[in-house]
DNA sequence: TTGTAAAGTGCTTTTTACGGCACTTTTAAG
DNA sequence: CTTAAAAGTGCCGTAAAAAGCACTTTACAA
């Protein structure tokens, strides 16, 4: 996944969840700005702050070496 | 998958591969001293820091939601 | 043991993520 | 249309990631 989709799908599971960003941030314990920014696309965030977010949206980060096919 | 075990996992695939940390430094477009400081435990890498190793090395990031099971 | 390559660390500057505040825009319900 | 909630944006200070340089430490082959 590249860093577009792994945005891309962090704001589509918020919006499954029915969460608002700012309910997110609170439970996160990061920064409603940083969020905003980082769904419309214009951040680059850190593996700590991304970790914070996948855990209120009950994701997970990982990292496998990439397989031949589909 | 948490800080600690993507990092150590891009240190173990970079060993496995045999690349020192200077060749994948160069490859990838990140600084020595970041790739330094990051397998040795010390470093908050961003997104893309991240994914420029990953590509070098073969490997890809996913983000998905948390499967219950094992 | 010695020599060399790789890895790790302290110091530094530059860049940028983080996050608060206030404001605008968009979206959706009445 | 009105309005309220959610999302997006500009400004800005702080903290920290990124990265270069020089040096030390570690690992390993001769």
């Amino acid at each position: 996944m590249h860093s577009i989709e792994i945005i891309q799908t962090i704001k589509e599971r918020r919006e499954v969840l029915q969460v608002t960003q700012e309910t997110l941030a609170e439970l996160s314990g990061v920064g409603l700005r940083t969020l905003k920014q980082l769904e419309s696309g214009k951040g680059n965030p850190t593996l700590v702050t991304l970790q914070k977010i996948a855990d209120v949206l009950g994701m997970e980060i990982c990292l496998k070496v990439k397989t031949i096919g589909t």
